[in-house]
DNA sequence: GCACTTACCGACCGAACGGTCGGTAAATTA
DNA sequence: TAATTTACCGACCGTTCGGTCGGTAAGTGC
């Protein structure tokens, strides 16, 4: 899926151009990460594609531009976990939760430079205010499948939905701070520690029992 | 020169200042938590203290400094829940996980602009860079507590203890993301969530058992 | 060949950055 | 009162920022 050094797709006219423009931002994602959003610069950015600061303007318009198409994949990829099945009304409430869990990490792993970037928007322009508000519809729609489930009698009862979703979905989250592709840790592993640290905690589960206190 | 550099609380001669450096070091760290330190100017600093950029460069040396005065306060805040007795050696290593867990969030709660900054610093410059190898060192010091708590049977051992870790104060640390002062969320409520997650997930407990698995 | 399109670059711009400096006003001590 | 110390400020400095511009080189289609 990343491949460095892409053959640039030999087709209209003029030169050929180094990137596309998803390989440009891949790398560009890298720098934002890597220095943070505000501290990277334009000639930051342009040295780690190999261009001059100008060539670069050649190939997109502003940095904030770079950040918009940045957090709307990483939007786009967690609101297509509500777009899935996930279990649509068939499922039962916690079986939908624990879908949640699973297919958020997963899709926090498969994109994670994107998502790393908008958990760390601030709101200090227009795009970034944009994108925290949807992403505060995402962790909405999250926070409803915890209130379900708990309505439903299927979690404990004893702490607010909300604070359970957050907490939760922050512990998701949170992968984002340490998880480095090259690492040994493999995503499955990670995906299924979520969830069971999610389902049973510390303890473990004795078995397939959801008490309903 | 003739006097030994009149202490800063010690009450000098001259025009009484209007802050502490502990009262501007407070304004300063909520302008960086708002607008993130990179993009926070001296100028947003210095009218955040209602006085000149020039009149607030009489009180701090530089952002850096500031930086690093915030961060120092986390880390020492933070550390110290391992300088009390966490309950030596004498409990069971479960428990000192779990007090661990309770410490460490209640820390977060009472100095949350502090923490929640320090969980941003990014390693751009010496200053960072040093409070992000004190805060591996510290989150060391929790894995050896979830690794002694496995080692001992007390808590499951399906799971990597490093990743349980990672996860569990992942969550813990989350709570910057959200929680504001001013809500409604009382904090000992947090923090029995935070502890009651840990412990036994979204099950909940049906009483004081520790499965071995 | 030529026209056209595109990638590329050096030089540059106004604004904002972190930080400095010379000087003034107010409070305290003597 | 005079001396001293500190708080305070307007003006400024060198650098870097995001972004622009005019022009050139290299491919493509005719």
């Amino acid at each position: 899926m990343s491949t460095a050094a892409a053959p640039p797709a030999g087709r209209g006219r003029g030169r050929p151009a180094r990137y596309t423009r998803e390989d440009l931002l891949e790398l560009v994602v890298q720098v934002f990460n890597e220095r943070g959003y505000e501290a990277a610069s334009m000639e930051d950015l342009a040295r780690a594609s190999g261009l001059t600061k100008s060539t670069f303007y050649h190939h997109v318009s502003s940095k904030e531009e770079l950040l918009g198409m940045a957090v709307d994949r990483a939007l786009g990829a967690l609101t297509a976990v509500f777009d899935e099945e996930l279990a649509p009304a068939t499922a039962r409430p916690v079986d939908r939760l624990q879908n949640a869990l699973r297919r958020t990490t997963e899709v926090l792993l498969a994109e994670l430079p994107y998502v790393t970037l908008l958990l760390r928007v601030r709101g200090n322009t227009a795009v970034e205010r944009s994108a925290l508000a949807r992403r505060r519809a995402f962790d909405d729609q999250l926070a409803v499948l915890v209130r379900d489930a708990a309505d439903a009698g299927e979690i404990r009862d004893d702490i607010d939905p909300r604070l359970v979703s957050r907490l939760l979905f922050g512990m998701v989250n949170s992968v984002t701070q340490w998880y480095r592709p090259e690492s040994r840790t493999a995503r499955p592993q990670i995906v299924r520690a979520v969830v069971q640290l999610a389902l049973t905690g510390l303890g473990g589960a004795p078995a397939g029992q959801a008490a309903a206190h």
